[in-house]
DNA sequence: GTCTATACTGAGATAGAC
DNA sequence: GTCTATCTCAGTATAGAC
């Protein structure tokens, strides 16, 4: 029995991703996952805090990814094309783990308690991306709704780009941000007497 | 004992509030609020399908709020203008809950488990609207992003209204839209302004 | 690794409203 | 009588305490 901790929250990942995709989430027990990864029960717990998190693994890195993606644009930038920057940069790593995001979305569509979860995982990393954009210099008002309102577009995308399977994630990045940039009335008061776009 | 369900309901949601406001959600069990109501703990449970639900019944309303406000709005005005109008239709009766948006924003803030409950409504509310406005006729593709951005700017327009006491709702959303439109690159229409190519 | 609290479910019985 | 709300009882699984 490898007592290596990575290899045995790997099977258990493993184990759990199987026993999910066969019976479905809520009709297997954390019992069962451990005992089919060789593992006692309290070992899964100490990998995974609840049984939900064992399916958020794969999408642990996303935070990093955000970050990286947003220290790489250069702090002059105004906030809109710094995020819109920063999205394109995310794009690649979530074309890569596409079949990872998909096998997410089946089960979460189809179990409440896990789609709980993943809701708040995003609200939670929009409030990321909105200290990072702090950090950046950018107005605490702006950066909350800068990282809401970019994220939303991201999320859209991926939801059309999931529809369209076979299809790669940029073209649906670009057309969203489009339509959103279209769709909005021209500011009335103050035209943009603020920072000149350094980016489209 | 009266056997209306509807009394036991409303004592049941009294009791709850009043424990968590004193010791915090997780130190309160479904018994105890159940015994503080006079029902039993089974009671509990076939009002409300679980324990965070009892703090949400006073949004419950909310999607009535948008329907109708939606509902209001001439079928011929454009999504995003469309969808603006009815944020400030629901203004009034987010006013009027405000101490009980505030009370479960705390108990949120505190909770982790309540706070997905609170972030998967806002989703499913999400897709409600796109769906009323994919009634209107609005296109799936620019009704889910419509739906999607204007709630985040009404998310975000509450979220610094609570960081400002005193103040009215109203003018804390038409700064967040004013911002959200000045921060917007306008589009280039002169490139076709039509679909980006979705190379299939 | 062991033990336990607590959220939650199901079936069947009871009691009041109509 | 029917119907619905409630109660009693017995149980399981998660998660946290020890």
């Amino acid at each position: 029995m490898p007592r290596s901790g990575k290899e045995a929250r790997e099977r258990l990942e493993h184990a759990a991703l199987e026993l999910f995709a066969a019976r479905g989430f809520d009709a297997v027990t954390t019992a069962e996952i451990a005992a089919l990864a060789g593992v006692t029960e309290r070992t899964f717990f100490r990998h995974f805090p609840d049984k939900r998190e064992v399916l958020f693994d794969g999408e642990r890195r996303l935070t990093e990814w955000v970050s990286e993606a947003l220290a790489s644009v250069p702090a002059d930038v105004a906030p809109w094309p710094a995020m819109r920057r920063a999205v394109d940069r995310i794009v690649p790593p979530l074309e890569a783990n596409r079949e990872g995001g998909e096998r997410l979305a089946v089960i979460a569509a189809a179990t409440p308690a896990v789609q709980e979860r993943a809701a708040a995982k995003q609200a939670h990393l929009i409030g990321v991306i909105a200290d990072l954009l702090i950090a950046r210099g950018v107005a605490p008002e702006e950066a909350s709704l800068v990282a809401r309102t970019c994220w939303g577009v991201l999320a859209h995308a991926i939801g059309s780009w999931r529809a369209a399977p076979g299809t790669p994630l940029q073209p649906h990045v670009d057309r969203a941000f489009d339509l959103l940039e279209g769709l909005l009335p021209r500011p009335h008061r103050r035209a943009s007497s603020g920072q000149p776009r350094l980016s489209s």
